[in-house]
DNA sequence: TAGATTGTTAATCGATTAACAATC
DNA sequence: TAGATTGTTAATCGATTAACAATC
């Protein structure tokens, strides 16, 4: 089929980088076509999931052969938007914000981090690989500016509300945030959630001994 | 009722730390009761499920009144574990393992990063904050000596595999991994997978514009 | 063709939500 | 007592898995 309509469920998007994480891999290795059945094998996923995942989408495969990779491969970045480059703004340039920009420029995909703010005098205008640190004064007139729509929030709990609402007044409508807090955010503004204590406290659960 | 046996969901795991975060909130303000209905206004949470998901662990509500905060507090913390003091091992001495690890000392709690490891001999005997940084071949005989059940992968994906298997080695039974690689762990460890590009690229697709 | 594998429908499984008796 | 809220059962909803006709 074609037209939007069937929400998609949140499950199977947070699949599909892993999918095209793993298609890139295969692809590195010269492998030029996968089943469902050997993906689910090195991915440890059902096999008829991911043939229905990437079934809501369209038709992406051959019967009797499986997926071409390299085809599937610009499929997903396409429905991900990974096929544009997407500006990221990064709000807090503490050991965290610092990582992650460094990651991001290290390994370079079309989701490019070219904007880090904090409202700390000493960070201001420092450089983090190519980019320099702003003052948090210039958030929302720079996100205007530049049209980001999506932002990554690596400040303290403290604050990370008020940045949240500052973000959304910028006009951002996808954040990623890794303050230990539970932000609120208009209906239309999707909200991920990736706080590293959160994460340790409930594996701390499964620690037997 | 006590005994073990109702294997527990994933989900009703994963939000206890939140309940945990917020209800010391709750303490801060010097609130002392709370209701099911009140803590998922706050959480934008079905009050349903906060009851359903506590009442796998025993009654620690008192009907008419809600939940003590202090009390409460204290049950989501025996469950968790997180009433003795569990040592975490880190591996990778990047800038996101040196980020987790100051983040770690700035808000002690009783999961402690207590063993940070590198293979970079330039990295080896760096301290970050009271933590010496210890070469990699010391890590499955560290990990004994000291009992650790939990560790943080922080180093590049090339190198996740190995660290996992080096770690599993050592008898750790409970990981969280921030490097963008699918590991393949035995059953009886628990992996968890914290990857910045893969949230963020499963982000971008709830970008509209 | 014969064997393999998709896309999709139907069956299963599990998690969320609603409803309500018990009771503070 | 009357009002409120739990713990729990039943109903609903949604996601995963199995099965299979279509077809490469």
């Amino acid at each position: 089929m074609s037209t939007k309509a069937p929400r998609i469920p949140l499950g199977v998007i947070r699949r599909l980088p892993v999918y095209l994480r793993h298609l890139k891999q295969l692809e590195d290795h010269h492998v030029q076509t996968v089943s469902s059945q050997e993906l689910g094998a090195q991915l440890d996923l059902n096999p008829a999931q991911i043939r229905k995942d990437l079934a809501y989408f369209g038709e992406f495969g051959r019967k009797g052969i499986g997926y071409e990779v390299r085809y599937l491969i610009d499929k997903i970045e396409q429905i991900l938007k990974l096929d544009r480059e997407i500006p990221v703004a990064l709000v807090g340039a503490g050991h965290l914000g610092i990582a992650l920009c460094h990651y991001n420029q290290n390994k370079p995909g079309n989701l490019v981090i070219g904007h880090v703010f904090d409202n700390d005098p000493a960070k201001v205008g420092m450089r983090i690989g190519q980019v320099v640190v702003r003052p948090a004064e210039q958030l929302e007139r720079c996100l205007r500016e530049h049209q980001i729509r999506m932002a990554v929030i690596a400040v303290p709990a403290e604050h990370a509300q008020e940045v949240a609402d500052r973000l959304v007044q910028g006009g951002v409508t996808a954040i990623l945030n890794f303050a230990p807090a539970a932000l609120r955010v208009p209906e239309h503004v999707h909200l991920r959630n990736a706080d590293f204590t959160s994460e340790l406290q409930s594996l701390a659960y499964y620690v037997l001994d």
